[in-house]
Formats: C-alpha cells, sequence, structure tokens
DNA sequence: TGCGGAACAC
DNA sequence: GTGTTCCGCA
C-alpha cells in the first residue's frame, strides 16, 4: 500500500519519481482492500462490492471520476475543483492544477488538461459524465449511470432508490436493467434491518410480476412515503422534460425531474437531511441520526451521525470504519421542511430550485456518488519530479488547519502508469441506444482527418 | 474551449 | 477496459 503524503497540500510535493511507468511504482494495491473511508462522511454502508477488486474484473485501480470526486470531496482543492451549479455538477477551476494532479495520480507527468478532458470525454459515451454546455470547465456526474453500471439488476426506473429517466428510450427503464430485487436491494443495503430484508421489502401488486408486480414495501422504507409514485414507475417519468428535455440529461437520470424522487409524491418524507452531513458545508449540516430509518440504523455503533458539530464538511469521516455515502453538496437544500417538501416545484428545475434538487436526488443519487468514493480513499499523489516547471502550479488554496484532513497518496511506490481499473463498462448496445443524437449529429469524417500514426 | 477519431499503452 | 496521446475540426 503506498504510504501516504502527510500533508494536505497538494503543492507539497515531494520529489518522487514517476515518470510514466518505467520508474515509477505505484503500489497498484491500494483498492485491494477495503480503503480506510477517510474520505467518508456519516452515511450508508458502501455494499462490500464497493471495495472489492473483483467486483470489477481486472480493476483496482482509481479511476478519473473517482480522482474527480476525491477532489471534489476535499475542501483543500476547492479552488481546484468544487461542486457548483445542479447537484452533481461541478467545475474545475484550475484545470491545469487538476490536470496535474490526476497526471501525478496516474504517473503521468505529462498530463495536461487538454488529456484529462479527453478522459472525461470518455465518460460520456459512458454516461458517467456529461458536460455542461456553455459553462467552462463544468462537468455533471450521472450518478445513477454510476450505479447502474454496478447494479445492473436494478430496474432505474421502478427502483425507488434510482428513479431514471431515459430520454432515449422513451423515458422507460433502462433497457439494460431488470427489474430490482430483494437480493438486489440486499446487496445494495447490505445491513438493511432484517425486516426490512429479503422478500418483505416487497408486496405483490397483484399484477403480473416484474418491476410492476411487486412492489417495495413503504414500510420498509418510509422515508420514500406512501404514495406508489414514489416506488412504481411513475408515468411522470415518461413525459417531457420541461427544461431541454433532450440534452439536458442524456444517459437517463435527471435530478430535477418531477417524478424522480418527488417529494410532492412522498408526503411522508420526514424533514430534516436526506444525506450525510459532509455534502453539506457548514452552516447546512446535518445529522445522519435525522435520516429516516433504515439508514438511521446503518450508523456504526456511537456515530450518531453527527461528528463535533459545527464541522465545516468534514471530509474524512472514518467514525466506526465504517464506509459512507456521500453526496454531493447542494446549498440550500438541506432541509427540507415538510412545507418545502410539499411545495417542491415541477416545472422549473433550474439551479434555484433546491427543494427541487433535494426531493430528487435522494438515495439513489447517493449511492450513486458513494459507489465512486467507495472506490476512493486513496488520495492524491504528489511526485512531479518530472514534472516542468511550467507544468507546475502554484497557489493551490491550502486550508492550514486541514492537514490532518488529507492524506495524499505517496507515488513513491508507482508500479505503472495504467493498471487494471474498475469497470464500469456498459454495453455498447446501451451505449449506442442512449446516444443516437451522438450518432447521428457526429460530423466529422475521417477523410479530412490525417491519421495520427505517431 | 470543447469535441471525437485514432493509435497506442498498460 | 481505461485511459493517454495526438490530432483536426468547430
Amino acid at each position: 500500500m503506498c504510504s501516504l503524503f502527510r500533508s494536505a497540500n497538494p503543492m507539497e510535493k515531494g520529489s518522487r519519481r514517476c515518470g510514466g511507468g518505467m520508474d515509477c511504482n505505484c503500489v497498484s494495491d491500494l483498492l485491494l482492500t477495503p480503503p480506510v473511508p477517510a474520505l467518508w462522511t456519516p452515511g450508508i454502508a458502501f455494499p462490500d462490492w464497493a471495495y472489492k477488486p473483483e467486483s470489477s474484473p481486472g480493476s483496482r485501480q482509481i479511476q478519473l471520476w473517482h480522482f474527480i470526486l476525491e477532489l471534489l470531496q476535499k475542501e483543500e482543492y476547492h479552488g481546484v475543483i468544487a461542486w457548483q451549479g445542479d447537484y452533481g455538477e461541478f467545475v474545475i477551476k484550475d484545470p491545469d492544477e487538476v490536470a496535474r494532479l490526476w497526471g501525478i495520480r496516474k504517473c503521468k507527468p505529462h498530463m495536461n488538461y487538454d488529456k484529462l478532458s479527453r478522459a472525461l470525454r470518455y465518460y460520456y459515451n459512458k454516461r458517467i459524465l456529461h458536460k455542461t454546455k456553455g459553462k467552462r470547465f463544468t462537468y455533471k456526474f450521472n450518478f445513477s449511470k454510476v450505479v447502474l453500471v454496478n447494479y445492473p439488476l436494478l430496474d432505474m426506473a421502478s427502483s425507488p432508490f434510482l428513479l431514471a429517466q431515459n430520454h432515449f428510450n422513451g423515458g422507460s427503464a433502462a433497457p439494460d436493467c431488470s427489474p430490482v430485487t430483494p437480493e438486489a436491494l440486499q446487496s445494495l443495503f447490505p445491513r438493511l434491518p432484517e425486516s426490512a430484508r429479503g422478500g418483505s421489502l416487497f408486496e405483490r401488486a397483484g399484477g403480473p410480476q416484474g418491476p410492476e408486480g411487486d412492489k417495495l414495501r413503504l414500510d420498509a422504507f418510509p422515508f420514500l412515503g406512501s404514495g406508489a409514485p414514489c416506488y412504481s414507475k411513475p408515468p411522470s417519468l415518461l413525459g417531457p422534460y420541461p427544461r431541454n428535455p433532450s440534452f439536458d440529461y442524456p444517459w437517463g437520470f435527471n435530478p430535477y425531474l418531477p417524478g424522480a424522487f418527488s417529494l410532492n409524491n412522498c408526503p411522508k418524507l420526514p424533514p430534516g437531511s436526506l444525506y450525510p452531513s459532509h455534502f453539506y458545508p457548514n452552516p447546512l449540516q446535518s445529522s445522519l441520526s435525522q435520516l429516516p430509518h433504515p439508514f438511521s440504523s446503518l450508523l456504526p455503533p456511537g456515530d450518531t451521525g453527527e461528528r463535533g458539530g459545527g464541522q465545516t464538511g468534514g471530509t474524512n469521516g472514518t467514525a466506526g470504519g465504517q464506509p459512507r455515502l456521500c453526496i454531493p453538496p447542494y446549498p440550500g437544500s438541506l432541509s427540507l421542511s415538510r412545507t418545502e417538501v410539499g411545495s417542491g416545484g415541477t416545472g422549473e428545475r433550474e439551479r434555484g430550485e433546491p427543494n427541487g434538487q433535494a426531493s430528487s436526488l435522494g438515495l439513489g443519487l447517493g449511492l450513486g456518488l458513494g459507489l465512486g468514493l467507495g472506490l476512493g480513499g486513496v488520495g492524491l499523489g504528489s511526485a512531479g519530479g518530472r514534472q516542468s516547471p511550467s507544468e507546475r502550479r502554484g497557489g493551490v488554496k491550502q486550508d492550514p488547519e486541514s492537514d490532518s484532513d488529507l492524506e495524499i497518496t505517496d507515488l513513491s511506490d508507482c508500479s505503472s502508469e495504467n493498471e487494471n481499473e474498475p469497470d464500469f463498462a456498459i454495453s455498447k448496445e446501451a451505449r449506442l441506444s442512449g446516444r443516437p443524437q451522438i450518432l447521428e449529429a457526429k460530423t466529422t469524417t475521417d477523410t479530412g482527418k490525417q491519421k495520427h500514426l505517431n
């Protein structure tokens, strides 16, 4: 296991050698064992597979999106990259620095934003990420896809956790998804109380079996509310999306969609936090203990979810040694009074609607991000030994108080540039079906392009 | 600034 | 499979 940089300062680069594999000795076992959840905050346990290299065949090194999430989670890097705007949306404030950090992380001293952005674009097809058009250096996670590729058995449309919209298949359940099953739920929530596990999670709806035949028991998930639309395929998901219906959420999950986790349909949703406090920077702290059952019960013994009240977006939720679920912040979305819940708009879904945000974020997105972070905990490396001065960026905002907050992975033993990574592949069919517009809109031709022969 | 193709590395 | 690198294009 890599040793860790003791400094939270990303600029405190050691003189580690890290040169494209030959002399790069990054260890590859960063994710071999469940990482100490130094990055996680009180929340829901990640499913075990999140830590298991075998869960992603042949994969065990951090992926770029994991890395991005790491950075996003660290206050130290908020001057470099930070959540901003819509849920899951982040802006790379300092592209060069992010690229540099990524290069360090992957032992690619010549990494730059152009290359990094190419890697990010690679996620477009996978629908893990997409670009926020019109905003420089701004991208947006598709957490539902992150979940989907890890939970292929989950029906994104029928799952209360992962309600999704797929504009490319008419809003129906993702074609590559199967109905949510008790087994899948148990897999998702291995520590779900016994009373809420197994087949008891479902009630036979009387109709044919399948996504809409068996429904989740609401008493098992009281926070989901009592309205059927909360857990069955909501018709509203099939409807047009009021804001840029075609492209805003090209790969499915639309956290702002009225039907997705609509609090209007979940009147029982209690006020208070839906999410671990970590994602709500001060003063929007919340307590996991406020989470409705069964999530409050997922807390490790003695962990009330509040860690030193007033903590500002604590980033290292290590209490209990349990993996944590982290959700990106959404300013103003923390407290949901019943009134707020009930008043969540269904039309406007722009940035000024935190309630709508929160209403639709819910557990599904939390899970999504959790998956990402489940593979985190490896921190950032710093080598830079071969980086040219011009590649180096100084002045990364550093919180002098947060020295203990971040332990950056030492790259002194980088072993290779590319080791196997978690597998987030989706079927090519799914990909194609998910992006027809890309296939059609594609105008680039090879004729005018000179093949790069390196 | 952002995009995607292509070849390539691992 | 997941990038990395380079490229031309818009």
